[in-house]
DNA sequence: ATGTCGCATTCCATGCGA
């Protein structure tokens, strides 16, 4: 089974491109984020027509995340718990068939949390103690997991190019990357970093000052996996020359590959 | 390089979020 998550940068802008990746990459599921639509305006029918599922969680201008899938998408959740008053739509979790089993699937988009010296840093981390709260309790289900998407987050030096250029950014800052450490501290691998220490490895690049073609990137799209669904990973790829094509999003897709039950 | 996008409205110029 092959997941992807990938930060469209609004799915209207990008449907040409997400049409292509999906099919050039063939996954069975792909997460999306930053649609930026609400769930009427989504550019559903052109998806299904090329033969996939559609669940989406979309508000107006912002936000917004959606998962096309071959099989169609069980025991769906929009929303992420914790918080009835939180209106930003950010989470979408489903369950999909795996052979005999399921894989248990959510696409994440975290807040920004910049600048950090207004409400938006503690509303960022508020929302990262939901997920690992409820994290908590999908783990204890003992599925195959997948939580997939914009993290907002990097984890560690390594994953950007400048880090001093980062030391007083939300995505970068030590709790924040302390409450991603207190979520994959549950029991969640993260599936770039089981696989590789190498450094140079990006998932963003900013639109402004050249930042791809200087390379100037960061890693802050990722893949976080139970143990069972980490027992079956054979394979984690960034789809890097998506970055290169014609209006692209500033993000690229991160792609897993599962094997069989 | 204060360097770019995408969305929305105040609607062809500006503010916000990233």
């Amino acid at each position: 089974m092959r997941i992807a998550t990938w930060n469209v940068n609004s799915v209207r802008q990008r449907l040409g491109h997400l049409l292509d990746f999906l099919k050039e990459a063939e996954p069975d599921a792909l997460c999306l984020q930053e649609i930026k639509c609400v769930d009427a305006d989504f550019p559903r029918a052109e998806i299904e027509e090329a033969g996939w599922q559609v669940e989406t969680h979309g508000q107006k201008t912002f936000n917004g995340v959606a998962i096309i899938s071959r099989t169609k998408l069980e025991d769906v959740r929009r929303g992420l718990p914790g918080d009835e008053s939180d209106e930003q739509a950010r989470y979408l979790e489903g369950v999909l068939p795996l052979g005999s089993g399921v894989v248990r699937l959510a696409s994440i988009y975290l807040p920004n949390g910049n600048p950090p010296n207004t409400e938006k840093y503690p509303y960022k981390l508020s929302w990262m103690r939901r997920l690992t709260a409820h994290a908590r309790m999908l783990l204890a289900l003992e599925e195959p997991l997948v939580l997939a998407g914009d993290y907002n987050v990097i984890p560690d030096a390594r994953d950007a190019r400048d880090p001093a250029a980062w030391v007083s950014d939300a995505l970068f800052l030590p709790q924040t990357r302390a409450a991603f450490r207190e979520l994959t501290h549950l029991g969640l691998t993260e599936a770039l970093r089981a696989t590789t220490d190498d450094t140079g490895l990006y998932t963003f690049w900013d639109y402004q000052a050249g930042a791809w073609q200087r390379n100037n990137g960061i890693r802050i799209d990722h893949l976080l996996l139970s143990a069972q669904a980490a027992d079956r990973l054979s394979g984690v790829q960034i789809i890097k020359h998506v970055r290169g094509w014609e209006k692209p999003s500033d993000h690229v897709p991160v792609m897993v590959d599962l094997k069989a039950a």
